[in-house]
RNA sequence: CGCGGGGUGGAGCAGCCAGGUAGCUCGUCAGGCUCAUAACCUGAAGGUCAGAGGUUCAAAUCCUCUCCCCGCAACCA
């Protein structure tokens, strides 16, 4: 069986979860439900990465302890997961001791092998904004980019992972593996990046007097280890890399890192050199996702204009009169069909609305409610497959779907999976029209009224295969209704009559219209 | 001259790499239909493709310049 191991970054708990957070775990999803109903063996890493300064810092603000604090961020982020439909398959946290002790192994045996010195290291700090800064980053010699003040230098002792012995290495793997970063835009900017500047080696510690919460230096117990060298182990340490031998070659390496296009560095040029370090492979590839603003800006904290997905979950829901799971779906949807993975995106509950009404409530829904209400008008809730074969309007749009659905998906462009499997929907409702079945029922042409009928109810059922990865619930929820017999999603079931007979089950409308004036 | 992305009908975008009648979604207007969630189907109006110059038989698409918007700028997740 195939393996598939993807990872969502993990989240860092200085703060509660938002639409970025959301969005990043939204995408791994749809690629890790996609390759399950290929019939692929898929891990879906996720967690929270949780030592630091800022953690520390976070913690005193409100007066409790660090452990107590991050406890009670990661139960956020688990109890968001679930109601995001988010099927991941673990979540590391880095305070797991298991995580703690496959750190100190990586540096130790990266010590030995002489990639890990000790050196002065210098910076410029700001007291007013509490901040390091390198001598590039300064403005006018010595003063803080950000407020202009005299900033204060700093030397301490200092080790650090020579990134720069692996330059020439990275390079080559860069050049010769076109794809390791996506999309195309990002793999530039990096390349671009390295050509204009040789790597530096990465200062790996902190001085415990500076920065306790962190996992100790296993070779100088003076020391804790640098956030993001801590953090990027994780997705090493999540499938037991050093512990379950059998477990980890299994699924590394990695098949995609799914990140936020800010943290590229790291995990585009930081992370490969440390695999090489360690002698493990490479992953298959970075995937950076664009931003979404809220009203044209960028998200932060001190704009206001963070979007709780809790809030925003439920407001849905109690908005549309449906519940939360299928809420979630249509969130899901939203993020999905709105922008192509890569790009920044806008983001406001009208516009979300907009295309919940126009797609989801006029097409889709209105689609899978207007066919089982005729089944169950015209033949009494039940239609039996008739021999008939798929008809000829349909055939072009589901060999479309047939030829570049799986591409589309297993490249992350779910924007335009999504494109094709409406353009379906579109045709279907076209075809209700052309075939005019209150005119059939009229005239009792019955045989082509329940070979009509079954088309209809085999198409959205069709649908509803291919909008599961995207809308789990949803694709749930119409074949619950269509009747099917045993409700599955694989890709088997996307043959045209391989369900013989539909018992439907109306239920009310899937996503309603909703007016907001 | 720091790097990069972008400026296309009212809104949001595709097209640009491999020049050849400007396309999609939403909105607007008109019509049709009734199984359906004022839905669905059909049709129409609306753009000198930021501006100027150049290359070409032909440019949104290639080149040059200008203007405007938005990101990034190494130890900050």
């Amino acid at each position: 069986m195939k393996k598939f191991y993807l990872t969502s970054p993990i989240y860092y708990v200085n703060a509660n979860p938002h639409i970025g957070h959301a969005y990043t775990n939204i995408i791994c999803d749809c690629l890790a439900r996609f390759r399950r109903i290929k019939g692929e063996n898929v891990f879906f890493l996720t967690g929270t990465d949780e030592h630091g300064e800022k953690i520390q810092k976070a913690a005193n603000a409100e007066g409790v302890s660090i452990e107590s604090f991050i406890d009670n961020k990661v139960d956020v982020f688990k109890r968001l997961w679930p109601k995001l439909n988010i099927s991941y398959d673990f979540f590391i946290r880095t305070s797991w001791q298991q995580h703690c002790e496959v750190v100190s192994k990586v540096i130790e045996k990266l010590y030995e092998k002489g990639d890990i010195y000790k050196s002065k290291y210098s910076a410029f700090y700001c007291v007013g904004c509490e901040t390091f800064w390198t001598s590039l980053q300064l403005v006018d010699t010595d003063k803080c980019p950000e407020c202009r003040r005299q900033t204060e230098k700093i030397e301490e002792e200092n080790y650090f992972f020579k990134l720069s012995k692996y330059q020439r290495w990275f390079k080559e793997h860069l050049e010769g593996n076109p794809e390791f970063i996506r999309p195309k835009i990002r793999y530039n900017e990096v390349k671009k990046f390295l050509d204009g500047h040789p790597l530096t080696d990465l200062c790996i510690s902190r001085p415990k007097k500076r920065v306790s919460w962190g996992i100790d230096l296993p070779i100088d117990k003076n020391y804790v280890v640098y956030v993001w060298f801590d953090a990027l182990i994780n997705y090493i340490s999540g499938i037991e890399y050093g512990i379950d031998s059998e477990k980890f070659n299994t699924f590394w390496p990695a098949d995609i890192h799914f990140i936020g296009k800010d943290i590229l560095r790291h995990h585009a040029i930081f992370w490969p050199i440390m695999l090489k370090a360690l002698g493990l492979e490479i992953p298959g590839c970075i995937f950076a996702h664009g931003w979404w603003k809220i009203k044209e800006e960028k998200i932060s904290k001190s704009k206001g204009n963070i979007v709780n997905p809790f809030d925003l979950i439920k407001q849905l829901s109690e908005l549309l009169g449906i519940d939360e799971a299928l809420s979630a779906d249509a969130f899901r949807y939203f993020l999905m069909r709105e922008i192509p993975v890569g790009a920044d995106g806008n983001f406001s509950l009208e516009i979300l609305i907009e295309r919940i009404n126009s797609d989801l409530a006029n097409d889709l829904g209105n689609l899978v409610y207007r066919s089982i209400n005729m089944v169950q008008k015209y033949n009494k809730g039940s239609v039996a497959a008739s021999g008939g074969e798929m008809p000829s309007e349909f055939r072009k749009s589901i060999l479309n779907l047939e030829k570049y659905y799986d591409d589309f998906m297993a490249a992350g462009r779910f924007s335009k999976a999504l494109d094709d499997i409406f353009a379906l929907i579109g045709i279907i409702n076209k075809y209700i029209e052309t075939t005019k079945p209150w005119n059939l029922k009229k005239e009792k042409k019955e045989k082509e009224l329940l070979s009509f009928l079954y088309a209809l109810c085999e198409g959205i059922r069709i649908i509803s295969i291919y909008l599961y990865p995207i809308m789990p619930k949803t694709s749930f929820s119409i074949q619950k209704q269509l009747g099917v017999k045993d409700v599955s999603f694989s890709g088997e079931k996307l043959k045209w009559g391989s369900e013989g007979r539909f018992l439907i089950k109306k239920e009310k409308p899937l996503f309603p219209r909703v007016d907001v004036s």
